[in-house]
DNA sequence: AGCACGCCGACT
DNA sequence: GTCGGCGTGCTC
């Protein structure tokens, strides 16, 4: 019988902790199962990852498990071999993965069992009483004789008139029992599965996609290009028929924007099923009845965010990432896993489809396509009656600019407002990595040493090539004209509101970004009143162009191309891409024509000839050949180390000491210790080190052997650090 | 990550 | 004289 455990415990510390095992518990305890136990001066709930009969701590050092919390493990051993596949891919401890698969309420302790359910029956003494004691009591009597035909539920004993004081009255007389019974989950749409709408006539490409993903057994990562419009929907809707009529279930994993209510409302028209959701807005209890409904097979399909990953299913079938390319799906803080890996990997261990979709496919995706590990389909057929756009390009070099805006976009903005449609300006935030960009003849500074751009540091007056550290005062006049007319930053939304406010009086504005929608609901109803018409100039990032329909917008102006395409971030290209071609399928979606504008200093950049003439397609495709000639991600692999100090110093020391441990040979590159584009916040100084690998097994047997040496590391004590595999923003 | 201990500035 | 700021160190 084991007398000790190995706990993973919510800590970023990347070990296990050994316990003791009372008694009683040790035939109970099993891997995977939760205990508390006390650490330091808390109290802690971690996972059991080994059952041991010895250990090598002191007997001193031990402390006793102090609970027991479950009799079966959490995870199914799909999900918990995910967690350990995954903290040793993340670089955290097995304990943070585990707890970042579980929901909040179960962290915390709650019952991991299916719901149950009290019900009140007679005792013994109870069947045997005499019901005539009760003739001065009516309100005991009518209880006593409801209980005489059958236990009752408490939900029951609520919704009918009964008394709470007869009930007490009538358990202390001894007469009552109360009996847990679990409930057994609905599982009827497993045997019969009712259509609520009779689906869509597939077209030719998409019943060639249904049938090659639906017909083949076991795992399969099948990677969905359709462009805006063409049906990947309804492809969805086609394969999960198929997987419910199984008796199988689905895990639908969306955007964070994307999971509005017309989306879950086209899955619930179709099918008479459960459907559990699981978004940012549930209470930690409803959480755990999603979790529990995936976890029992009643809920037929369970779509939720990026964290939605982690849910269990009884019967798994397939899961589906839809706009897989989102940026939503890496977790920026604390573990950053991103759910579109996990998910493929998680289909592997269940051995069931992955399908992941998108307009606009991330070009890690797009390379295991192209390189045939994963299936690829495309659907080009423009479903309805969608126009194309008219694209067009402005030149804005020595055009004077109103807060942004040259003057043909202006008389482009004005002929839309005048004939009563709306228009769109989109800004790029992405403001902290600016380009040095001349507004005279639209030269960008590069660094002489790379090949990448240099990023203007204005705290520090400094330009600084990112990829190699190289470093230059900001020049007063461009390099290549001679003008002192040189950019480093964007202009905000709120500068553009008011200058917009000026130029079109009449025309009402509204600004959608982080600011304007912080409250809750705001957006929403910001939306709303677009929809309405309230507004006929509409100001924004980002957040503007994903799902939301706006049927009166004709125009959609782009003003900071420049700053969005040509960042030090190397991923800069393939987001204005996606942004790109997600806005111009946003114009003009209605009967009306759009029309979409690009404001750059860049007018004959080839990168912007290709999205424009040929397509995000053709883009990404060469955009994929460029990160494997500058040895980038997806070709490379690579890992981010962040270290912030009160003194730069010091957070340079260790990343300093980390590069000397870390290989720099032929198959691997070291590019730092650099100063974060953000270099200080918060008074604290922001320093990276970027490793990189050529193969992802390199890599991985590199931190397998030195990620305990670097944590040993007598500088790691100076200064806050963190971990990023595969990181998307550079920032 | 928490949580406590520990040593320096503006308050009753 | 203290309350509390967060730097540093530890957690089986």
């Amino acid at each position: 019988m084991p007398t000790f455990v190995e706990v993973a415990l919510p800590v970023p510390l990347r070990q296990s902790f050994s316990y003791r095992l009372p008694e009683p518990l040790a035939d109970r305890a099993l891997i995977g199962a939760r205990v508390k136990v006390p650490f330091g001066r808390q109290q802690l709930i971690g996972l059991i990852v080994a059952l041991t009969d010895s250990c090598a701590l002191a007997e001193t050092q031990i402390k006793n498990v102090i609970e027991l919390l479950d009799d079966l493990p959490v995870l199914p051993d799909s999900l918990y071999k995910l967690t350990l596949w995954s903290a040793r891919y993340y670089l955290c401890s097995q304990g943070q993965m585990l707890t970042q698969a579980l929901p909040v309420a179960l962290r915390k302790g709650a019952d991991a069992a299916p719901k149950s359910r009290q019900s009140l029956t007679l005792s013994p003494a109870g069947n045997e009483a005499d019901a005539a004691v009760l003739k001065r009591a009516p309100a005991q009597k009518k209880l006593f004789e409801r209980l005489l035909q059958g236990p009752l539920s408490l939900d029951e004993f609520s919704a009918m008139e009964f008394s709470k004081a007869a009930l007490k009255a009538l358990e202390d007389k001894g007469w009552i029992a109360r009996v847990e019974e679990t409930i057994a989950p609905d599982l009827g749409w497993r045997t019969e599965l009712t259509l609520d709408e009779t689906p869509h006539r597939l077209n030719q490409e998409q019943a060639v996609a249904v049938a090659s993903i639906g017909t083949r057994e076991g795992f399969h990562c099948t990677l969905l290009e359709g462009i805006t419009g063409s049906g990947k929907t309804e492809v969805y809707l086609a394969l999960l028929e198929q997987v419910l009529k199984a008796g199988k279930q689905a895990l639908i994993l969306v955007p964070e924007i994307g999971l509005t209510p017309q989306t879950i409302d086209r899955f619930r028209r179709r099918f008479r099923v459960p459907l559990a959701v699981i978004h940012s807005n549930l209470t930690d209890n409803q959480r755990l009845d999603a979790w529990r409904a995936g976890r029992s097979g009643e809920a037929a399909i369970i779509i939720g965010t990026r964290s939605a990953l982690f849910t269990p299913m009884a019967w798994p079938g397939i899961i589906i990432l839809d706009e897989e390319h989102d940026a939503s799906f890496k977790q920026q803080e604390g573990v950053g896993y991103h759910a579109r890996d996990l998910a493929v990997m998680r289909g592997h261990l269940e051995n069931i489809p992955v399908l992941l979709g998108s307009a606009t496919p991330s070009l890690e995706s797009l390379q295991n396509a192209l390189a045939g590990r994963y299936h690829h389909l495309q659907l080009g057929e423009r479903a309805g009656a969608a126009k194309k756009v008219r694209q067009g390009i402005i030149d804005i070099r020595h055009q004077p600019l109103k807060a942004g805006m040259s003057q043909p976009l202006l008389n482009e903005m004005r002929q839309h407002l005048e004939a009563g449609n709306q228009v769109l300006l989109f800004l790029n935030r992405r403001g902290f990595a600016p380009a040095l960009l001349c507004h005279e003849c639209g030269h960008l500074h590069e660094c002489d040493r790379c090949d990448a751009f240099f990023t203007v540091h204005q705290s520090l007056g400094e330009i600084r090539c990112h990829h190699c550290g190289n470093q230059y005062a900001i020049p007063r006049q461009c390099h290549q004209c001679g003008s002192t007319m040189l950019m480093g930053q964007g202009i905000g939304t709120e500068q553009l509101e008011q200058a917009l406010k000026q130029e079109f009086p009449r025309f009402p504005v509204v600004r959608i970004d982080r600011d304007t929608t912080r409250l809750k609901g705001s957006l929403e109803s910001h939306l709303q009143a677009i929809q309405r018409g309230d507004f006929k100039i509409l100001v924004g990032t980002q957040m503007l162009a994903k799902g939301h329909h706006f049927p009166d917008v004709t125009l959609v102006g782009l003003l900071d191309v420049d700053g969005a395409l040509f960042s030090a971030d190397f991923r800069a290209p393939e987001r204005f891409g996606q942004l790109y071609t997600q806005v111009a399928g946003r114009a003009g979606r209605a009967a009306k024509p759009g029309t979409v504008l690009l404001q750059t200093h860049q007018s004959d950049n080839p990168l912007l000839r290709d999205l424009l003439h040929r397509g995000y397609g053709e883009f990404a495709r060469s955009q994929l050949a460029e990160r494997q000639q500058a040895a980038l991600p997806p070709a490379w692999h690579m890992v981010l180390f962040r270290a912030e100090a009160h003194r730069a110093e010091d957070a340079d020391a260790f990343l300093a000491a980390v590069a000397a441990l870390l290989p720099n040979e032929k198959d691997f590159e070291i590019i730092g210790p650099l100063p974060a584009p953000m270099d200080r916040k918060a008074g604290k100084h922001r320093r990276q080190l970027i490793f990189q690998a050529r193969h992802r097994q390199g890599l991985q047997q590199v931190f397998d052997t030195r990620l305990s040496e670097i944590e040993a590391l007598p500088e790691a004590k100076r200064c806050r650090w963190t971990l990023d595999r595969d990181p998307q923003d550079l920032l």
